[in-house]
DNA sequence: TTACTGACCTTTT
DNA sequence: AAAAAGGCCAGTA
C-alpha cells in the first residue's frame, strides 16, 4: 500500500541532518508532492514507534511546534534544544538558520 | 466504494 | 498582525 510517495517522504526525513529541522511541506516536496504535505503528518504518526525516525526534526512551516503542550511539544522542543537549534522568545524557530537545505 | 481524519499550507478577511 | 477558510493527499474504517 504505501506508495512511492511514502517510501521516500521516509528516505527524506532519515536524511534530516542532526541540528536542522525540516517542515512538512518541505518533506512533501522533496518526497515528489508539494501538496502532501498532511500525508507527512499521518506517516510520522504511523512511523514514529519505528525508532529512526527523527520525528522531532519536522516542524510546521511557522518554525513553531505543532503538538499539543503535554503532547510531545515539550518532548520535541527539549530534544531540538538538545540538538543545537534555538526557539526565540515567542516560541519559533528561526527557519533561515536552522531549515534544512538539501543540495 | 464512500466518508472521515490528520503534528499542514496558502490565501483571504 | 492575527484569525478564518479552503484546498490537498494518502491511509483507514
Amino acid at each position: 500500500m504505501a506508495t512511492d510517495f511514502t517510501r521516500r517522504a521516509l528516505d527524506v526525513i532519515r536524511a534530516v541532518p542532526r541540528g536542522r529541522v525540516a517542515t512538512y511541506g518541505q518533506i512533501a516536496d522533496l518526497a515528489g508532492n508539494p501538496r502532501a504535505a498532511r500525508q507527512v503528518v499521518r506517516l510520522l504518526h504511523s512511523s514514529s514507534q519505528t525508532e529512526g525516525l527523527p520525528w522531532h526534526r519536522v516542524v510546521n512551516g511557522r518554525g513553531t511546534v505543532s503538538l499539543p503542550r503535554g503532547r510531545g511539544y515539550e518532548e520535541q522542543r527539549a530534544m531540538l534544544a538538545a540538538e543545537g537549534v534555538v526557539f526565540d522568545e515567542r516560541d519559533r524557530i528561526d527557519l533561515k538558520r536552522f531549515r534544512w537545505n538539501p543540495a
